[in-house]
DNA sequence: GTGAAAGCGCTAACAC
DNA sequence: GTGTTAGCGCTTTCAC
């Protein structure tokens, strides 16, 4: 049995022990307003003796603020999203606000519920990531009162502001560094989610670019579920058994990347000579592959940065609502030099 | 400019538009006591076509219940919390509460200040990695009145009640199943990160197995910040430099286990017959590599899913406080067969 | 089945 | 520099 939960203390507790008000107190603890130091110090000592923790809800209820930003992502088990996050927090973290993560799992109607659900708290602030919503929760952050920002994607239209990069632009330009590399059939690898639409734009991108050039895309390959080195190898034996004479390979995200970087290695396929391969995200934790894949860096960590400059009022909204990062190639070693 | 923030929507509100009283309104939008159909669709159709969003701030005031659980994790550029988080995602998913993430970047004091903060929301639980805090943070948690359960590890006392495995038996495991297949000239590679106690445990298990059995643990090698595939490399490189003749290692993760064994590969080292290789925490995402490294499923979607249910009283806390799991051994093939 | 009154634990605003 | 009063937007409780 666990011991009754004992009545939590409140201000006034603290009040009674250090002998002052609890408008006092509350000065203190929220280090506002003109206190002695004698004051001051009782109070804290107080208050810590006591084990006092403050209410941030009857806090919050009162001075109708919240120190949050409400963070919207679809997933955490992908390399991409925890560096947001990290540009995010390192950008809050000389404010009073902080960030609260909700996972959307790249589903509308739960990115809906999920938004529901953070402004029922209140945010001084919203960051999401994509420009597709739901008609539904456009309203709700139209009506939300607060800065939205809506990050990693900058093709489309943004409710508030949006910070990103474009991934058709990615896209095309990894087409033409292909194409100037001399690589004429080529493949595209992906997952399966129509509700991916950074993805989605970066294979639209990139068709358009082959096209312009009169190439078509040679084969394509789609998988459920999680990224993984397996997935990966799946993927490239599949496309390269029904087309074994594709000479280039690109995928949506570099640990499938890797997976089919590693599967070619395999098999002796001369890797950039008769076959390229590329990917996306730049992700750290994979350097020190066999090879290092070409890859786009996805400017994650700015990406969370600038949004939270915004969110944090240090940075005004931008003109136009938009800021366009540009992402990096990183030419890697398994594309031909020209 | 931004538009001036609008007042936002009350119950109140609500309650005009649906031309019943405020308190009937909160029992629809709760689903809580007997409303009649009838005024059940004209509120329900009030807020939505207001666009109302409850204040959990005030609700939360009133009720004295908040339906969070605080989840506090070291890291999440770390392949194993998202799992974690996946699992106690998934057990609250039919409960009405949400887990809140903080992280504390296995730095104590931070630890103290991100429980501090999410104490101050008043959750319905808490759930914590680890079974070390600094004193003002054990003070909290006993202070807390609610389920506090420490996971990822049983190697010590907990304040309620705690969920993991014992990761000193993981290394004495590891330390028998190497010296069983024939090794003897062992080292070890993991982060320089005195806070990482479930990784501290893990060596001082590991080197107890082997000191048992009259052999001491040959080199050790240690590295700052996040795990890599290039770090692995390194690692790996400077400890068989510094000591050619050693026939195994083992590394504190996955990560850095695949960087080195895509060295090791490259170098010509025969995997397993002339060395032998294993890792920690059985990441599905680096299966796929040219050999399927050695290493122990560190059963992290179990832990946070126990975890969950005892937050959210679907089972009991444990006799004795601890549930500790049974981590599986895969064996891959970088350890040689007996 | 519905409503009215009181109050959750704080802080804004103002008084002294 | 410190205290008093009112009230944030809900829910609890009880009356009808």
């Amino acid at each position: 049995m666990r011991t009754a939960r004992p009545r939590a203390l409140t201000l006034r507790d603290v009040s009674a022990a250090a002998g002052v008000s609890e408008m006092t107190v509350s000065r203190v603890l929220r280090d506002r307003g003109d206190v002695s130091a004698a004051t001051r110090e009782k109070v804290l000592t107080a208050a810590r003796s006591l084990g006092y923790v403050p209410n941030r809800i009857a806090g919050g209820l009162a001075s109708q603020r919240v120190n949050l930003v409400a963070v919207m992502i679809p997933s955490l088990s992908n390399l991409v999203f925890p560096d947001v996050l990290g540009g995010i927090s390192a950008e809050l973290d000389d404010t009073p606000l902080q960030p609260v993560v909700g996972v959307t799992q790249y589903a509308p109607a739960r990115e809906e519920a999920v938004l529901y659900d953070m402004l029922s708290w209140r945010p001084a602030g919203l960051i999401l990531a994509g420009l597709e919503h739901s008609r539904a929760a456009r309203a709700m952050l139209r009506a939300a009162g607060v800065p939205v920002v809506e990050i990693m994607d900058t093709d489309g239209e943004s409710v508030d502001c949006a910070v990103g990069i474009s991934h058709r632009r990615v896209g095309a330009e990894m087409a033409a560094t292909i194409l100037n590399a001399g690589y004429r059939r080529i493949g595209f690898l992906g997952t399966h989610m129509p509700e991916d639409h950074r993805a989605r734009k970066r294979l639209e991108g990139f068709e358009a670019g082959l096209s312009e050039a009169g190439v078509p895309l040679a084969a394509r390959e789609f998988y459920q579920g999680g990224s993984s080195l397996v997935k990966g190898r799946e993927l490239t034996e599949r496309i390269l058994t029904r087309k074994p004479d594709l000479d280039f390979l690109y995928y949506s995200n570099d640990m499938i990347g890797a997976g089919g970087l590693l599967w070619c290695l395999e098999q002796g396929i001369d890797i950039p000579g008769r076959l390229g391969l590329a990917g996306f995200n730049g992700v750290e934790m994979l350097k020190g592959l066999p090879r290092r894949l070409a890859t786009t860096d996805a400017r994650r960590v700015d990406i969370g940065r600038r949004a939270a400059r915004i969110v944090a009022g240090k940075d005004p909204r931008p003109d136009g609502g938009v800021i366009e990062l540009v992402p990096t190639f990183l030419p890697g070693d398994t594309i031909r030099q020209v």
